[in-house]
DNA sequence: GTGAAAGCGCTAACAT
DNA sequence: ATGTTAGCGCTTTCAC
C-alpha cells in the first residue's frame, strides 16, 4: 500500500511537500506538483482516509441510523426510497454513508450517541425513530449534527425534513369531500408518531371546513399495519355501516382496509372508497389501484443529507426543509378512473 | 471527547494499561481493569475507531457496493433485502457497513479498489454488478477480499453466493409442464448475467425432460425490464399464439407480460399462464398473484456477509453459498388458487 | 517554495 | 502486572 512517504521518496521530497500537492495548496511548484502527481499515479496512491480522519478529527461520513430494517419493511419502500435519496447526495459531495440500524437482533445496548462518536462519524440522520424513541432524547442533548426525518426537532445542532402532513391529510379529505362522501372514517397510525398526529389534526380541520361532524369513534389506530388496519376497518364498518370512506395514515393500512371491505362484500370504490399517504410501489399495483397522497420519499432523504452537509460545513441558513405532497387519485376513490 | 490518555491521567496508569484493560487481556490487575472501566465509563469514553483502524490496519467496516440503487429499483425489493441481510449479520458481530453506489449521476471514476481502499474497508460485497462491468475485472486482481452476489468467481480472496439458477427454472418449467403446458415460451434477462444464462439453461433442459421442443425462437429478452418484457411478450404472442405459457426470469417482467395478456384480450391464467422469479413483494399484491420461483434475498445478503466476514477472519472453509429457492403456486398458473 | 518536527488516539513490541 | 517507546499515515505549524 502506497503511502506519501513512498512518493516522497520516489519524488525526492518532503512529504509535507507530497502533502500539499496533492491537497491543491498554492504554494508548491507547479513543477513540483505535477512530478508528485504523475508518481502518485504511477504507485497507484490512495489516501488513507483514517489517517487523514484521526489528524483532522473529521471524516467525511455520515450516519443513517434507521429502525426497522427488516425484511418486512421492504413492502413499505419508504425506507429504501430515504436510503437512495441519502446515498445519492452523499455520492455527489463525495462523503460516505454508514448505516446503523437499530433493529439488530443482538440489540446492542450501545446509544446513539457512542455509535456516532466510535465511527467518527460527522453527522447523523435519523429515519423511522418514533417520538418515544430513547435515542431521541439523547439526539437533542447530544452535541453530533444531526437531521430527523418526521420529527420536528430543532436546534443548534439538529435540523430535520418532513412535509406538511396537516395540508396532506386536508387534500386526501377534500378529495373524498369532492366526490360527494360525508361520511368518512381514518384509519390512523400510533400515538407516539409525529405524522399520526399532523394527519389527524388535518383530517379534523378538513371536515370542520366541509362543515362535516368528527367523530371520535370512526378514528381507530392501525399501527401503520396492514392486519391491524383490516381488523379495525372491519370492526368500525360492521359497527357504523354508514361509512363509505376512510382516510388512511399510511398506503399499507390502506391495503388492509381494502381487503376488509372486499371480505365484508362490498366494493371499492363503489361502496367504500379508500385513500392511502405514502404511494408506495404496492399503491400502483393493487386492485383497484389505490389512491393516495404522495411523499416524495427519495427526496426527503436526498433533503436531508443536503441539509446535514451543509450544517456540517456551516452554511445552513435554516435547519428546516418542508417538502411538497401531491394527491394520486386512482381506482380505489375515483370509479372507472383510468 | 475523552481518550485513553484522560482515563490513564485519572487513574494514575500509563496509557497501555488503560488500552489493555478495556481490551480485555488478562495480564492486568483486576482491580486496576475494574478502577478503569469504572472511570471510563464516567468519562463517557468511547474508543476512535479511527485511530485503532489505522495502527491495526483494518477497520471492522466493509463496503457494499450495488449497482443501480436508484429511485425505481425499489419495485424490485432484491437490493434492498440484500441490503437489509447483510445489515443483519453485520450488526451481529459488531462490524460496520459502508454503502458504495456505483449510480451516482456524478458518475464518480474512482475505482473499485479505490473506493475500498480509500475507505480502508476490510472486504467488499458486490450485488447487482453485470459480468461485462469493468467492476468485475478489477475485484478479481485487486486483493481485497470480496463476496460476489451471483456471479461464480472463486479465488482466494473472491468468494460468491447464489442459488441453484438451473435447478430453480428447471422447477418453475416442470410446474408449467405439469398443468399440461406444451407451449413455453420465455422472457430472459439480458445476455450478460450470469443468472440468465443459467435459467436458459434450466429452461432448456426442463423442455428436454418432458419431451418438449425448443424454439430459439420463443425466447426474448426484457433486460429485466417490466415494459420491456410486456412489448417482448406482444410480439411474442402474436407472432406465435400457440404459446400457452411464460416463464420469466423475473418477477418485474412476469408482470408486464401478464400486462400484455390482458391487453391482447386474454386472460391468466385461463389463456396464458405466467410464471415469475424473485418472489418480490409485488408478486403476492398483483392481480392475479403471480406464481414464481422464491430466492430468498434477505438469506442472500446475510451469508454473503457471513462469508466475508468468514474469510477476513480466515475461517472460511469454502468460499462459495449455494442456497434454496423455493416453487410458489399462485393464481397465475394455477386456476382457482387461494 | 520547501522541509523538519509535532501530534491526532491508539496498539504493540520490549523492557522492567 | 505495569510503563516506555515507537509508529500507523496523515496534516499542520513554524522555520528557512
Amino acid at each position: 500500500m502506497t503511502t506519501i512517504k513512498d512518493i516522497a521518496k520516489a519524488a525526492g521530497v518532503s512529504i509535507t511537500t507530497v502533502s500539499r500537492a496533492l491537497n491543491g495548496y498554492s504554494d508548491v511548484n507547479e513543477k513540483t506538483r505535477q512530478k508528485i502527481i504523475d508518481i502518485a499515479k504511477q504507485l497507484n496512491y490512495s489516501p488513507n482516509t483514517l489517517a487523514r480522519g484521526l489528524v483532522m478529527n473529521k471524516s467525511k461520513t455520515i450516519g443513517l441510523l434507521v429502525s426497522g430494517l427488516t425484511r418486512e419493511s421492504a413492502k413499505d419502500n419508504f425506507t429504501f426510497e430515504v436510503l437512495a435519496g441519502v446515498n445519492q447526495y452523499v455520492g455527489e459531495v463525495d462523503y460516505d454513508m454508514v448505516l446503523f440500524s437499530t433493529t439488530s437482533t443482538k440489540q446492542r445496548e450501545k446509544t446513539y450517541t457512542q455509535l456516532c462518536r466510535e465511527r467518527r462519524v460527522d453527522g447523523a440522520i435519523l429515519q423511522g425513530i418514533r417520538v418515544d424513541d430513547p435515542y431521541l432524547q439523547e439526539v437533542v442533548e447530544s452535541d453530533i449534527p444531526c437531521v430527523l426525518i418526521d420529527i420536528p426537532i430543532e436546534s443548534e445542532t439538529v435540523g430535520y425534513v418532513t412535509t406538511d402532513n396537516v395540508l396532506g391529510a386536508k387534500k386526501a379529505v377534500r378529495h373524498l369531500v369532492e366526490l360527494g362522501h360525508k361520511c368518512i372514517a381514518m384509519i390512523n397510525g400510533y400515538e407516539y408518531a409525529f405524522v399520526s398526529e399532523q394527519r389527524l389534526k388535518g383530517f379534523k380541520e378538513a371536515l370542520f371546513e366541509a362543515d362535516l361532524p368528527f367523530y371520535e369513534h370512526w378514528v381507530a389506530n392501525g399501527a401503520f399495519k396492514e392486519e391491524q388496519a383490516e381488523q379495525e376497518a372491519i370492526r368500525l364498518l360492521t359497527e357504523y355501516p354508514d361509512i363509505t370512506a376512510f382516510f388512511c395514515a399510511s398506503d399499507l393500512m390502506a391495503l388492509g382496509v381494502m381487503k376488509a371491505v372486499k371480505q365484508l362484500g362490498k366494493r371499492v370504490p363503489d361502496d367504500v372508497a379508500v385513500i392511502g399517504y405514502d404511494d408506495i410501489i404496492l399503491a400502483s399495483y393493487a386492485t383497484p389501484t389505490l389512491s393516495t397522497i404522495a411523499q416524495n420519499k427519495f427526496a426527503m432523504g436526498y433533503e436531508a443529507a443536503k441539509l446535514l452537509i451543509q450544517m456540517l460545513e456551516g452554511k445552513a441558513q435554516s435547519h428546516v426543509r418542508i417538502l411538497e405532497t401531491e394527491l394520486k387519485m386512482r381506482e380505489s376513490t375515483v370509479k372507472n378512473h383510468k
